[in-house]
DNA sequence: GCTTGACCCTCCCACCATGGGAGACCCCAT
DNA sequence: ATGGGGTCTCCCATGGTGGGAGGGTCAAGC
């Protein structure tokens, strides 16, 4: 099949299998007229990643998920290792966007949100420990 | 002062501070030799830009929290939308990597995590829903 | 005066993942 | 043979930051 149809089976776009396949994360064979042609396997590949992307792991991560799933002897143990290590990344990364907004919340708590200018939250970009 | 002195008392980086002004948030006089002169007040600013980064107001909403400081007429109703409009906007991002950390931590949690190959996280990878 | 080192200048490239679009080519059906 | 839809490659943009090359400037020490 040729790209078209495998981005719409695999939910990957087009655009971005053609990008996967400039950092060898995929290949394509080609067709004497140019066209990429893809197999079912192929798109089994594309989903796989997709799916892996839907849990926001890198796409260096993924090339690493990738040769272990295609490694039948691989012991689990790495590939949950690698999960958990992202699990933790990902809820570092939700918990300091979540401690930011705490302390903006805090701020804008004390803002009149009035018509007058006085406001807490500007004085305390400015510097001011207001 | 040169631009490496506003840098250390701002605490924005000079790479920083001539992109702020290559895009128009901060302006600066230049001496006559072509360096970059920056007085007191254009430190207050860049603490400003800076104090805003770490809240994690974006570059564009960073502007217009510019111009209301500088507007000393304006209604902190306006600024508090803004902050609150905000820490909404963190607030869901956090979610969202929340989500997706759970249902990872969910997936790994199957995982036996030893010697063996079976691995529920490369299956749910795959497609199976396992 | 001359060298040295610290600073400054501009311009380009990189990250990360994705999308948009231009200009050209291919193929099939009418 | 013409039209439309698919495909090709290549460039550009996002957002915010850093790195570095290649060159100019200035002050201090000799």
């Amino acid at each position: 099949m040729n790209i078209g149809e495998a981005a719409a089976r695999s939910g990957v776009s087009a655009k971005m299998i053609r990008h996967y396949e400039s950092i060898g994360l995929v290949s394509a064979s080609r067709r004497p007229n140019g066209y990429r042609s893809y197999a079912p396997q192929d798109v089994a590949v594309l989903r796989f990643i997709r799916h892996a992307r839907d849990l926001a792991f890198p796409l260096e991560e993924i090339r690493h998920l990738l040769a272990l799933w295609r490694d039948r002897s691989r012991a689990s143990a790495e590939v949950k290792q690698m999960a958990l290590d992202h699990v933790a990344a990902l809820e570092a990364k939700a918990a300091a966007l979540q401690a930011v907004a705490e302390s903006l919340r805090h701020l804008a708590q004390h803002c009149q949100g009035d018509d007058r200018p006085e406001c807490p939250i500007l004085a305390e970009l400015e510097g001011r420990r207001a």
